[in-house]
DNA sequence: CCCTTGACTTAGA
DNA sequence: GTCTAAGCCAAGG
């Protein structure tokens, strides 16, 4: 398995009208730590049919620079995402990955 | 192998 | 809120 099949696999798991942050991606990904690689594989997921607007910074913010970032807050606001100051509503639309290697299984749900 | 780059993240002032 | 510094990891020259 390489390394960005990893992480485009987890992009791919970010349901429309969610989103994720870089490290979210990576941790689910199996690659905690690897928040700067998220984007990297990323990329060219624009030509492999990668989810990639659905991947934010830190508090719903958008990295993307330039026009590419337009579109972004563009394309999610087109899937219901809500946007608040130039920042993705991440407390209604932050997806939750499935508890991943998580020894103490802290990550799951109870009710 | 060494150094630089990058759509990152957290902590401090 | 804005800026700086340090930590982080993989790809490319």
């Amino acid at each position: 398995m390489g390394f960005f099949e990893d992480i485009r696999k987890a992009v791919c798991r970010i349901p429309m009208g969610k989103v994720a942050t870089y490290g979210d991606v990576a941790r689910a990904a199996g690659h905690a730590g690897a928040a700067r690689q998220v984007s990297w594989a990323l990329r060219n997921a624009d030509a492999l049919g990668i989810p990639w607007q659905r991947v934010l910074g830190s508090g719903g913010r958008i990295l993307l620079p330039g026009r590419a970032g337009l579109l972004q807050r563009r394309l999610l606001q087109e899937e219901g995402v809500r946007f608040i100051g130039g920042r993705a509503d991440i407390a209604k639309h932050g997806h939750r990955f499935k508890q991943s290697a998580r020894s103490d299984g802290s990550g799951r749900s109870v009710g």
